[in-house]
DNA sequence: CTAATCACCTGAAGGC
DNA sequence: TGCCTTCAGGTGATTA
């Protein structure tokens, strides 16, 4: 925040879709927020929004001397600080965009938000009926819970992710959704999860791939009841479970 | 409407 | 060592 965008430097042209015809060259940076995975930078007239996707690193730089293959776009300020878009598997995006509300029409609500509140989310929940973890991965509906997040939120509140939603009690939904809430808060604070390829704006590793009770650990035994983590797919996903404390529908 | 599959990409890891 | 397959923090388009 308050650096001035000096020029921007485009490696790999499909990360940047630019929605103006114009680039914000000598813009302001005024603020910073975030909504579901959507990491927004404000700017003087419009905004820059940003999805890491799967690989994407933002790393802030005090020079441009670490350029490597994987640099994708480059933002060089006034003060010659250089803030850096890496992404080895180029699916992520940076949108270059007017509309305050372009990701609020895209996803739902966040999950941290303080707008959902219990009956809102008891609310959305019973509003469809599909599997618990497929209705947590939806972005439309709650936005920023992950794949990993979403196995240990479900782990947390001992609910298997093949429940349906239609299934599950106000009482397990009330935990689920304190634990939802929890592991966000806890996975923040620890700066991110760093399974291979993310990175803090600094370039170091995040800290909660330590804290993990089941994402990965197939085949290991389950930190609560010593039975093993189970892997199966879902959606074509991959969803780490303990069979013992997540038994199928029972709610 | 939902669910399944593929497309987008590269690199690491495992099997043989 | 080397080749081939599978898999990976995600999403969006297409197909069923």
């Amino acid at each position: 925040v308050n650096e001035v965008i000096d020029d921007i430097t485009i490696h790999w042209h499909k990360t940047f879709l630019n929605f103006e015809s114009w680039l914000p060259v000598n813009s302001h940076i005024n603020g910073l927020s975030r909504n579901g995975k959507y990491i927004i930078i404000e700017l003087d007239k419009s905004y820059l929004v940003i999805h890491l996707r799967m690989t994407g690193q933002i790393i802030i730089h005090n020079s441009n001397a670490f350029p490597d293959q994987h640099l994708r776009l480059s933002i060089k300020m006034k003060s010659g600080n250089y803030f850096n878009f890496y992404d080895a598997r180029k699916f992520g995006r940076i949108y270059h965009v007017c509309d305050p509300e372009f990701v609020s029409k895209k996803v739902g609500i966040d999950a941290l938000s303080d707008n959902l509140n219990f009956s809102r989310f008891y609310e959305l929940l019973k509003s469809r009926k599909k599997k618990i973890k497929t209705f947590l991965m939806d972005q439309s509906i709650i936005a920023g819970i992950g794949n990993i997040y979403a196995d240990e939120s479900l782990f947390l509140s001992k609910i298997h992710p093949e429940t349906l939603t239609d299934l599950i009690s106000e009482k397990k939904a009330k935990m689920l959704y304190e634990n939802i809430k929890t592991i966000l808060k806890a996975a923040i604070k620890n700066m991110g999860t760093t399974i291979s390829d993310y990175k803090t704006t600094g370039g170091g590793f995040g800290g909660f791939q330590n804290k993990l009770q089941v994402y990965g650990r197939k085949g290991l035994p389950c930190f609560s009841c010593g039975s093993e983590i189970q892997k199966i797919k879902l959606n074509g996903r991959g969803t780490h479970f303990c069979p013992s404390c997540q038994p199928e529908n029972r709610s």
